[in-house]
RNA sequence: GGGGGUGUAGCUCAGUUGGUUAGAGUAUCGGCCUGUCACGCCGAGGGUCGCGGGUUCGAGCCCCGUCACUCCCGCCA
């Protein structure tokens, strides 16, 4: 007979009656009823009540009274059924009666309890994360996260993928993020980074030979956190050969399929739609839109000037949403948004409202437009009596940019955001390159191996800055739910594209070839055309989980300020190894 | 780099206009209890009100500074 036990704690059935088992877990509460004692025993298969009355020794009663919560106990005893079942617990109908207990090991009374309401806030939670890991929603996490991982794993090795891991020590590219950066104790004064993805080496693959590569891979970025970005998150890192936009987005249509299919059980029969980064812009004020409601941003820049309203005379761009049902809000819920998009987080100026109620027609600039005007203007925005018009004006890009926020704001309040509902689509044509003004020169959009659009290859070499500027990349993103879960491009496996875009991005000859030199010349050596895409792993899992945090699909996160609060790290280090590695630290 | 929120018992929180000995629930400990399953009942212990300074006869509460956590903006090719 097993040592430790024959059962888990989650499979023990009414079949099991009479049987001798053996069982053990962590004491998760008990209840003494004096010469009555229950104890419920968990694991991560579930919970099984153990029962000591007077049948068992005196012994085993005396040390039961001793057990505490969160103790490792394991337990020898009968399966009975009870007297009084519990319908709300798989294991309901039968419990254990005990004829030998052993502690394995006791434990002091955790500082929060383990139960699916845990009384912790987050930062003692997360000190003590073990114990947190012990919890029903990060077992349930984790499992996800691991379903994930294999059903990935079994699409991929079905498609011709072959997962290859890439090194993690490598070189510093001061483009894009910050990197994080290991000094070298062989190379006094020289540093390794490590990757913020494995993008060249994937490429190199490539140029390998190996046309079908994949990557379930740790990634590092040395900037800011959110509830949603860690400073080490895993990717899914694909890359395939011989191909173009097309079969990327069919294959990894497929994954996404095959996930929602293994996953969550949702079928999705109809193609993913489609969207282009102007289109994305312009009705949903995003370039990753929810489209699981619609409420989309229309522009009334030409059609409402004139009318000696300074604010939208002196506009670049005045745009709006129809808000369903909204009609009647009251002046102080109006008030409570207006100062909602005011704050700097949203940036808006201000907030123009139509108000279609049922006595007429309300809004806050019904001095300078006629009633009829106001509904005329709410109609032909697809607003019916009860419906609520918000309107912005200003720059272009922030106003848009602002609608867009409170677009979602108001999906939210209404409750179209569901995150049982997915769903999924394809944004595309990118720009290809973003000015910056400060420092006068352009940056890559997605990075700089990224292609043009084939149509837009001649417009890529011109002398003219802003013809430049218009170039499409053969870029794709994979969106769901408002939320980025992947992006992708055809790459440039061309010598002269490379150094062209390079050349672009403001990099001297002498500059690029010391920066990115090995895969210029691994472009010499006959690279096949070729395409990838990569998923934020954690992000997928998630919104599959229904959930806004990445941290609680990551065994060990970091908090907001990057550090681990169980280990607390980062740390200092001592001086020996500061003097091995010949770094001396400055005071500030 | 910036904005919002939070910080009071092991934990989660309340604490009025600045005024007596800072409370509740829960957890812990002790007692009673043979069908509980958030067991119940009785009792007890438990506080650097994040930290430092200031105003005041008097500060958990007001002011200044600082730290930590959290959400967001910038940033994240």
């Amino acid at each position: 007979m097993h040592k430790y036990r024959t059962h888990n704690c989650g499979e023990l059935r009414a079949e099991h009656i009479n049987k001798e088992v053996k069982i053990a877990g962590w004491i998760h509460r008990k209840r003494d009823l004096g010469n009555l004692c229950f104890i419920d025993l968990r694991d991560r298969y579930g919970v099984t009540q153990l029962v000591i009355d007077e049948s068992a020794a005196a012994d085993v009663r005396t040390a039961a009274e001793k057990l505490g919560r969160e103790f490792v106990l394991q337990a020898a005893g009968k399966v009975v059924e009870r007297s009084s079942k519990n319908d709300k617990m798989p294991t309901g109908e039968i419990e254990i009666v005990v004829s030998d207990l052993q502690v394995l090991n006791p434990s002091e009374t955790p500082p929060f309890t383990i139960e699916d309401e845990t009384d912790g806030g987050e930062e003692l939670r997360a000190k003590f994360r073990y114990l947190d890991l012990r919890r029903n929603p990060l077992q349930s996490a984790i499992k996800l996260r691991h379903k994930m991982a294999q059903e990935v794993r079994k699409y991929l090795d079905a498609q011709g993928f072959l997962e290859i891991e890439t090194p993690f020590l490598i070189k510093s590219t001061p483009e894009g993020a910050r990197d994080f950066v290991v000094p070298s104790r062989m190379n006094a004064g020289e540093f390794y980074a490590l990757p913020q993805s494995p993008q060249t080496f994937k490429q190199l693959l490539m140029v390998g030979g190996y046309d079908r590569y994949f990557q379930i891979v740790r990634c590092f970025r040395d900037e800011d956190l959110r509830a949603d970005r860690q400073p080490e998150f895993t990717q899914i890192d694909c890359e395939m050969a011989f191909v173009e936009r097309e079969d990327v987005l069919q294959t990894f249509e497929g994954m996404a399929k095959f996930l929602f299919k293994k996953v969550l059980n949702i079928e999705f029969d109809k193609e993913f739609p489609r969207m282009s980064y102007n289109d994305a812009m312009k009705y949903y004020g995003s370039d990753k839109p929810d489209i699981r409601f619609g409420m989309r941003i229309f522009e009334l820049s030409d059609r409402v000037k004139g009318k000696n309203f300074s604010i939208f005379d002196n506009a670049e761009y005045i745009g709006g949403i129809c808000v369903e049902g909204c009609g009647e809000y009251s002046r102080k819920q109006l008030d409570e948004l207006t100062d909602w998009v005011k704050r700097p987080q949203v940036g808006a100026g201000g907030l123009i409202y139509i108000q279609w109620k049922n006595d007429g027609i309300k809004s806050s600039v019904d001095k300078f437009y006629t009633p009829e005007e106001l509904r005329k203007i709410a109609s032909d925005n697809g607003a019916k009596p009860g419906d609520l018009i918000f309107i912005m004006a200003g720059k272009k890009n922030q106003t848009i940019n602002a609608l867009g926020k409170l677009r979602l704001e108001m999906g939210s309040r209404l409750g179209l955001r569901d995150n049982k509902v997915f769903a999924p689509l394809w944004v595309y044509d990118f720009p290809l390159l973003e000015w910056d003004e400060e420092t006068k020169r352009f940056y890559a959009m997605h990075h700089p191996f990224t292609s043009p659009k084939p149509e837009d290859l001649e417009n890529f070499y011109s002398d003219k800055k802003e013809t430049v500027a218009e170039v499409c990349a053969n870029a794709y993103d994979f969106v769901i739910n408002g939320t980025e879960i992947g992006g992708g491009s055809i790459r440039i496996h061309d010598a002269k594209l490379q150094q062209r875009m390079f050349e672009v991005l403001g990099f001297s000859a002498e500059d690029a070839a010391k920066r990115f030199g090995f895969i210029i010349n691994a472009f010499k050596y006959g690279a096949p055309p070729h395409g990838g895409i990569a998923f934020g792993f954690d992000r997928w899992c998630a919104i599959f989980g229904g959930q806004e945090s990445i941290r609680d699909f990551i065994a060990f996160p970091k908090n907001n300020t990057g550090r681990d609060a169980m280990l607390d790290a980062p740390s200092g280090i001592d001086e020996v190894q500061l003097k091995e590695l010949k770094i001396r630290l400055v005071k500030e």
